[in-house]
DNA sequence: GGGTGCGATGTGACCGGTCACAATCCTGCC
DNA sequence: GGCAGGATTGTGACCGGTCACATCGCACCC
């Protein structure tokens, strides 16, 4: 244990491990990888050895004899936007507590060509890569990642042909999504108009699944509107669809966009939940406390993010492992009910 | 450039570069790390080869050896909270312009040991350390990092007995602080009362500045709300207050904890900005869209993230280079105005 | 009893850079 | 012309692990 003091002395080696243990440098390096043909009492001796002297094997002696690296970086377009963010976290708890150091790669644009070097940049820092594949960039990211380096996409598309082969997590956007627009239908509103974040192609699973939803009751839905992440971009579709005294419920592609339509509402005097109904995504910590509080979909991405991680330890032994994300929730609050009885009135089905 | 496509074939060595510029391989080490004695000639050469070939150095090896490492790590007590993650952006931006690879640590306990072993995880994987040192874990954590490790903290104490001799950026909270406060009492309102974050030590720089301004203005400061950092931590305090008739006035440690106050009042059925004026800390982009709209402090903390990194490199190369992070910016918006007219009034001074 | 085969261990070279030192070039000057 | 001495360049060893291979011991079997 380097006494966090100030002994900038050098690290203790395999070599020191092996004297220390009388046993040959090889040994304590098959001991520590888990070789199996090591004799019980040696490794026992040799383990003890390791914890004695606090010896932690080198991550940069290993990266270049090219052993088992015990890092990962996360490729991302974000870092900031909640899902991002907390699936970040989620994967950084699962990696400390494996002892595996975590990096972080921004992918700023979404040109091939940026993104095929940003990748590049990040695999040859060694280890594996966790590609947050929601976005353009993310998604053009796994195509650029070569053979051979172990990997695993965070995708909300259940299966898509970019990541064919390699291993994914997915996160039920769709089923979310229309659960949601189901619930609003539900309610009694005709229809729910779809305010969208921004997406890597025209699957995006959100707005899929709002599709589906309104299809399956029969109802043609209406133009999407296209929004940004920022809060402000939802504001300006929130004006949009303020001025059409039709719209009674609007879905909106996450938290943040939900807000800046409820925004826009209470500034075109449209109250919600009386004249419409406002139901967000993700559920952000602060849903809860808006005014009106925000109906929305719990998102687990933390949970998400642990899932990639355990992915990326269980592929090594099983490539056949999958994992399915954990399910979304609806949380129903303020911002969402029936809507005004009258004229836009429509029979509620329970 | 190993053509992201699907060649594991061993990446290009200075070696050789050196065999195609018929140099030695210690010429092409002396010229990618700006060595004075190359010959011009030869040094172009080399650099031209380099770029040909698409050479890029080995992180891990140089780690090994012992040369300049390129390449921070991040300790954080948090990744998602909005000042932590913004920073985190700046840094993570900055690094990336100057093509140095970007880890992440958090800090799970502010108990001493465990920060010190989190300490010698970031140390060990080499590299320069950049400490968020806004709350006891990260205060904890500079004391741990050992000398000779080169690392920056960015600060809300503008002199912290546990950086000295350590470069430190400071954003200056207690003067945003003192100036929101100043602002509210200049509006009118008898005293402002705070709802605090988890702060490192008494010498929390927010509460320092909320302070010094009600002194400065002759009123005793009433007794600090203690929250923590969820918005329902904001809400518990903001019910409290709600209590109070004699409140008219409140300042956040953040913006979620200053929405979770402005819930609390709405529920209460107390007005903002008639009854109660809130203040909030951070403008997240979410403040301009509440209901109310929030009056912040705007803390540039994506900027201190880029400060962060840029002296990391100024001081390698000056170790008396300090940088003070942007000025903060006292944003007015709806939900502060002056107190209703009546018996809680004061008279205006501007 | 000695070859076979496998389990357990040790030796050497290597990964791709850096350091310390030695060797070479060139220039100025006596 | 020869030599001192700085500017340039090259050589060897090393960082701390891993790989490939050689070696050793031993039980097993014919």
């Amino acid at each position: 244990m380097s006494v966090a003091g100030h002994t900038t002395a050098r690290a203790i080696s395999i070599r020191n491990v092996a004297a220390a243990a009388g046993v040959s440098y090889q040994t304590v390096s098959r001991v520590i990888n888990g070789h199996p043909s090591v004799k019980a009492s040696t490794r026992e001796l040799v383990l003890a050895t390791v914890d004695r002297l606090g010896f932690r094997p080198n991550r940069a002696a290993r990266a270049l004899a090219g052993g088992p690296v015990q890092s990962v970086t996360v490729l991302t377009a974000n870092t900031t936007l909640y899902g991002y963010a907390a699936a970040l976290r989620g994967i950084e708890e699962a990696a400390r507590a494996a002892d595996f150091a975590v990096g972080i790669r921004v992918l700023e644009s979404d040109n091939q060509d940026e993104v095929a070097d940003a990748v590049d940049r990040a695999v040859e820092s060694g280890g594996a890569l966790i590609v947050l594949a929601f976005d353009p960039a993310g998604t053009r990211a796994l195509t650029a990642v070569p053979p051979g380096v172990p990997m695993v996409a965070a995708v909300e598309t259940p299966v898509g042909d970019e990541a064919d082969g390699r291993p994914w997590v997915w996160i039920n956007d769709r089923a979310a999504a229309t659960e949601a627009t189901a619930y609003l239908l539900q309610l009694g509103h005709r229809t729910v108009h779809y305010v969208s974040i921004p997406s890597p192609t025209a699957t995006a699973q959100r707005m899929v699944g709002w599709r589906q939803a309104l299809l399956a009751a029969g109802i043609e839905p209406p133009e999407p509107l296209a929004a940004g992440w920022h809060p402000r971009s939802g504001y300006r579709a929130g004006m949009l669809l303020a001025r059409d005294p039709d719209v009674t419920a609007v879905l909106c592609g996450n938290d943040d966009l939900a807000f800046g339509v409820l925004r826009a509402m209470h500034e075109a005097g449209r109250a919600v939940p009386d004249d419409v109904s406002v139901v967000g995504f993700d559920d952000t910590p602060l849903a809860e406390f808006g005014t009106p509080s925000l109906t929305t979909v719990r998102l687990d991405f933390c949970g998400l993010g642990r899932a990639c991680f355990a992915l990326l330890q269980d592929y090594a032994r099983d490539p056949t492992a999958v994992r399915t994300g954990p399910a979304p929730v609806l949380v129903r609050r303020e911002s969402s009910g029936p809507p005004r009885s009258g004229i836009a009135a429509r029979r509620p089905r329970a």
